[in-house]
DNA sequence: TTACTATGTGAGTAATTAGTAACATAGTCA
DNA sequence: TGACTATGTTACTAATTACTCACATAGTAA
């Protein structure tokens, strides 16, 4: 592959990555890990304005992670990508991480 | 677990995956992942100052995707959380969805 | 000591991104 | 038809982020 094609392949693979890198979007996919939901209850849920959470949704959609679903007056969101919610269990595993070592940290402060 | 530790738990996961959201980070990622290597390879690698990649390798130390190492003058990388290279592949499958849905999009277009 | 190398940091600028409020659209139902 | 509801979009502002250049630090070796 050519050097060009491989950074046109990392700037798309961050591109995804951003569409799930904010704190709403997180408790958005956690949400809808249950299965799909219309914006307005999404929007209950993660606590903001419906617009706001409209575009989220939209950007999710536009990275191929969400999909969503036509019915009357509402639109159903649901996960397209499930292999981010793992992706998830990875980032409290990094956290977990973290606090352990903050705490041996601290431990090793008292001696 | 109260609604407020929630949405800190939801920002510390963002944070975690905005340190891996960008071209340049992921293209360390990937090339950390044959194993831990010093500033100067790794800006080599990527095609970017040191100083910038100096600073994104800070980044993700800082979210606990990476760790490092000094020996001598130089200082080496290696990836600390390896779930995170799944993701990658994940992405990657996430592209690989789209761009079949577009080639058929295209083929129904002819019609 | 001085010269050199690898890495990290500060300041400034440019670009991107998120949130809000107002408005637009589209479907439902009397 | 008109009133209502759910969703999406536009325009604007505020905040964040990335990059460059210059300088600082720390280790090496003469």
């Amino acid at each position: 592959m050519l050097n060009g094609e491989k950074k046109l392949l990392f700037e798309k693979q961050a591109e995804v990555a951003k569409s799930v890198a904010h704190p709403l979007r997180v408790a958005v996919l956690e949400f809808l890990s249950d299965g799909e939901q219309c914006v307005c209850d999404i929007a209950e849920s993660v606590g903001s304005e419906r617009s706001n959470v409209s575009r989220h949704l939209s950007v999710m959609v536009s990275a191929g992670v969400l999909e969503s679903r036509k019915e009357g007056l509402k639109v159903f969101y649901r996960v397209k990508a499930p292999c981010v919610l793992k992706f998830f269990a990875c980032l409290i595993g990094v956290l977990e991480e973290q606090a352990k070592e903050n705490v041996q940290l601290m431990k090793n402060m008292r001696r």
